[in-house]
Order: structure tokens, then sequence, then C-alpha cells
DNA sequence: GCAAACATACCAACCGGTTGGTATGTTTTG
DNA sequence: CAAAACATACCAACCGGTTGGTATGTTTGC
């Protein structure tokens, strides 16, 4: 997911820690981050750290929140919500997502399916506002993905939101690979398998009422 | 070597802390696993971890080193690897893969999958040796899949080699799926799709030579 | 003037790693 | 063969730097 700086109209240190929290967590992980990291990154003291969050865990679940927002909003003004059929819309998602695979890792990986690893087991408000961000981006995705089922006929046995999740599970796991080592073609390599899955899905386009799903 | 008369004591301090490493660094990721919650868990002493191992990160390297020959030799006995056709033993892993989903999280999920997060950026030694592990089992799936897409026609354009990637990146997403509220059944309703792909790239079963590709 | 927003200085606990040492087995050598 | 020399495996106590967090100012904006 890609999330620039935040359009903040004054830059205090409440947006500029979130900011660094969002660089160094997506390089290092969150255990790794030290509080002193993200103040000398974001040239704030340690007062002021301490003055916008009750501790470090709380910066977390912060920054889980902001990045909800924040990628909410980044994916909602694409342009691929443009598309009237939404097949193409979902389709266009994957698209969008292939496009925006583009200079370092820690530029377009993401902060919350990287943090929950780490929390999922032992701090439960991180983990659960992870869950939140990625479940509210597969609500959205199930939407799309129910209404190209309404409109054309697809192949299988399987629910809207299944496949939404699995979209959001081959996106997370696209950027393990890269991690691990195939950069960022690995993990095209794999959303383009992911587009051709949904077409094979769909593959016969047939209108809806001339083939009872 | 070894008198059987008298056997030695065994020295089992390194493989414990592997052990523990295992169970630790799945639940709460590498950094936030201290020496002494590993020595703790393994019931041995600092000492023993430093004799062992040079440092914390080579006891990293030497996990994901260890895991990977666990792991090779786990899926290597399996019974899919019986299957005559290719085909049939892909999608047994996957299968295989779907049954072994039992149990608490940290029981199925990946040790080298949840370190090379933290690693990738910061620790180029361990990063090496998570990518080389989950490297070594594309390698594994892609022979497979290579010797399938020898004897049955497949649809699309795409590599073996791609499409092992895939297949690891849908498992390893599936994964952060499951830390991130879903459980194991989010996990396995993703492997349903990805065989469920893996069936419609092959779905036509032409032999080979009525089809070029 | 006063509360929010920041800065400075500091701390107690913790962390990775070291030290000196023991107990036991193995190899070498007279 | 047996003593001496060496090697391996492990332990308890300790060390210095780091960490998350606090206590106490100082500045800024309304």
């Amino acid at each position: 997911m890609k999330a620039r700086t935040r359009p903040t109209p004054k830059p205090d240190a409440r947006a500029k820690l979130l900011d660094a929290a969002f660089a160094l967590i997506r390089q290092q992980g969150y255990a790794a981050t030290t509080v002193d990291d993200l103040c000398r990154a974001a040239g704030v003291t340690k007062g002021a750290f301490f003055h916008h969050f009750a501790s470090k865990d709380a910066l977390a679940v912060a920054a889980a929140d902001c990045w909800t927002e924040t990628t909410s909003a980044f994916f909602a003004a694409a342009a691929y919500h443009d598309h009237a059929d939404p097949l193409d819309r979902v389709l266009g998602y994957v698209d969008f997502r292939l496009s925006i695979l583009q200079g370092e890792l820690s530029d377009f990986t993401c902060l919350v399916g990287t943090m929950v690893q780490e929390a999922y087991a032992t701090k439960p408000d991180i983990g659960a506002a992870c869950g939140a961000s990625i479940g509210g981006h597969i609500d959205v995705l199930t939407q799309d993905i129910q209404a190209a089922r309404a409109k054309h006929a697809a192949a299988g046995d399987w629910t809207a939101r299944s496949l939404a999740r699995h979209m959001q599970a081959v996106i997370q796991g696209a950027f393990i690979l890269a991690k691990a080592g195939g950069g960022a073609e690995a993990a095209a390599e794999c959303l383009h398998h992911l587009r051709r899955y949904i077409a094979l899905l769909f593959k016969q386009r047939l209108p809806k009422e001339s083939q009872t799903q």
C-alpha cells in the first residue's frame, strides 16, 4: 500500500511521528523500532512523543488507524472506481496494485500486514487495529465482487468475501516473497496470477439470467 | 565415535534452543524474543546459548537453516508425492497444506515468512537464510509444475516457477490473514481458491500434442 | 493568563553479550 | 596402561549500553 506523507496543514509532532512510524516499522518491524528511533526520524523529542501517545503500543495502534484512513482515501481516489462494470473495478484494483509496485520495498509494502505478525499473539489491541485495517479493505472489495457476481456468471462455489480475502492474501504474500529476495518483480508476478484467476472465474461473462449460478 | 557401552550425555542444549526459537519467534516475532526468553523456554542458561551460537542473530540464521531441513523432510515424507500424475502432486501439495492447518496459529504458520519481514532490510544474513528456505521450497514445487505442464496443456502465459512462487505467496498471505483475525478458516479459504486456480489453469487436460501452448 | 505543545534531564529495568569457572569426555604420550 | 594435555558442554554472576517511560521545566497560541 502506498502511503506518502500525510497532507497535514501544520506539521505537528504527532503527524511527523506517525509518518516516521510508517517508514521505520515497514523497514524494520515494530519491535525493532525504538521510541528514540521514531523521535530522531521525526525530529522531535521524547517529551513530545509521550505527550501525544501514552505508550509505544499506543502509537502502534494510532499508526494502524492512521494507515487505515490514509490507504482508504488513497484507494478511494484511484481511477479504477470509475469503471461502470463491477468486474472491471475488481480487475482494475489488481491492475492498480500492480502499478504501485515501484521504488523501495518499504515504499509499497503494507504496514499492518507487517505489524500483525509481531502483534497478533502478544498485543491484542495492536492486532485488532491491524485486523480492522485489513478487514475494512476486504469489505470494500467484497462489495464490488458481489456486484460482479450479480451481473456476470462465475464458475465455482465460493463467496464474494472469501475471494476478497484471497485477494488480500495474495497481495500480502506477494510482499513477503518480495522481501524474501524476489523483489518487486516477484510481487508483480503474483498479482498477474491473481488477475488471471479472477478472469478465469468470470471467464464466460454470460449475463446472469442466461445461466443460474 | 561413541562406545555403545558408555553413551555420552546427549548434548541437546542446541536442539532445545532451536526448538524454543521455532515456538517463540512464530508467536512473537524475532526482535521481541529475547535471549533470556529462549534460554528460559529451552531450560538452559545464557552461557549455553552463547557457547552454541555466536550471537542472537547467529541463532536466527541457524534456526532458519534448521527450519529448511525440517520442513523439507516433512514435505518430502508426505503421501502426495506418490501420485503418478505430476498435476495430482501439485494439487496434492495444496490439499496437504490444507490438512495441516490445525491447532494454534503458531503451530502451522511459517517461521521464515515471519522472520523475513523483520530482517529483510536490516539483517542481510538472516534475510538470506529465510530467502533460501522459501526459495528451496519453490524449487521443489517448480519441478512438479514443470512436469505437469509437460503432460497436460495449460491455459495462459506463465512459467512454472512463477506459479510456484504464487503458491508460496498465497500460503504466506493466508497466514497473515489468519493472524489478522481470520484464523485457520480464513487460511483454508485461501488455499481452496488457490486449488481452484490451479485446477482452472489445467482445466482442459488435453494431452500436450493436441494443443500447442 | 493559561492550557496545550513541546523540550530537557533523568531513571530503573532490561538486553545482548562476557567472564571465570566446573564437570565430563577424548586424545596424546611416556 | 595411565597420567597429562586438550576439547566440549555447560553454568552463575556480572557488565555497560539501551529502552520505554517519567518528572519537571519552557515555549507557543488563543
